[in-house]
DNA sequence: ATAGATGTACTATCCGATATAGTACACCCC
DNA sequence: GGGGTGTACTATATCGGATAGTACATCTAT
């Protein structure tokens, strides 16, 4: 259910924060639903207890869930700008990127097409 | 000349790479020019000449630059598909990330619109 | 009340990448 | 020959991340 690159040079942490932020947006984690118990997301990732800890912890300091002692963690209400402003950061450094290394505008925009139309998603224009 | 950030998470040498490539595509280096020699850079920058050697090799091994033994280090013909691909798989990888947030493709037009005016570059359409 | 599961906190340790320090070598130009 | 160059190598230091282990308070279920 989780997918996690123990290679990647991204931390851990961060992958498991960003992806309870991918199932909730894509709809496979809805409000309030209970997410597994840190020792028990650990044991699945075959990674630490402390490592999974971690990023419930950052996942409730930005508000993406709440956490009760002793009974678990839960997706919080949704909101959707919480997710939105780190990946439109990204896109925004990865275009001015491009635009310093002189990649055409054009050139961008057939990109973002693609993208969009594989992913079968954003037909909403 | 070089702008070196020392707490990024990104790898000085990295920084160093890109910050060449930069250079060659706004023109401010262009072919054969000569570079400032590792321990010259390094005096510069305030890092050690093995950071900026490990940067050089690094070039020289992706074509970007030419290393004459005893002589220096030289731009070598510039190859603008070496510099782009880099910076076009990080623009495809920010942009899918936006889609599975359930970005619009106009929202990122948009901020691609922003991004190539404010930088008075782009402006071949 | 007891047992078990939960999130949280804390310390200690390990590991890898990165950066640094220092030295050495071969090459080229003046 | 002297000084500059890129390159190679070893060793050390540092830092973030990950791990290991323990402990505690809280809740649920029995």
């Amino acid at each position: 259910m989780f997918s996690i690159d123990l290679t990647s040079r991204i931390p851990i942490y961060e992958q498991i924060y960003e992806n309870i932020i991918s199932l909730i947006v894509k709809g496979t984690l809805a409000e309030n639903d209970q997410l597994p118990s840190v020792r028990a997301f650990a044991k699945d990732a075959g990674v630490n207890p402390n490592t999974v800890a971690k990023a419930y912890q950052e996942l409730e300091r930005t508000g993406i869930i709440y956490s009760v002692p002793g009974r678990g963690s839960f997706i919080a209400k949704p909101d959707s700008s919480v997710f939105q402003n780190a990946v439109l950061t990204e896109f925004d450094n990865a275009a001015m990127a491009c635009a310093d290394r002189g990649i055409d505008k054009q050139v961008l925009a057939e990109h973002l097409d693609n993208i969009y139309t594989k992913h079968g998603k954003g037909e909403k224009l």
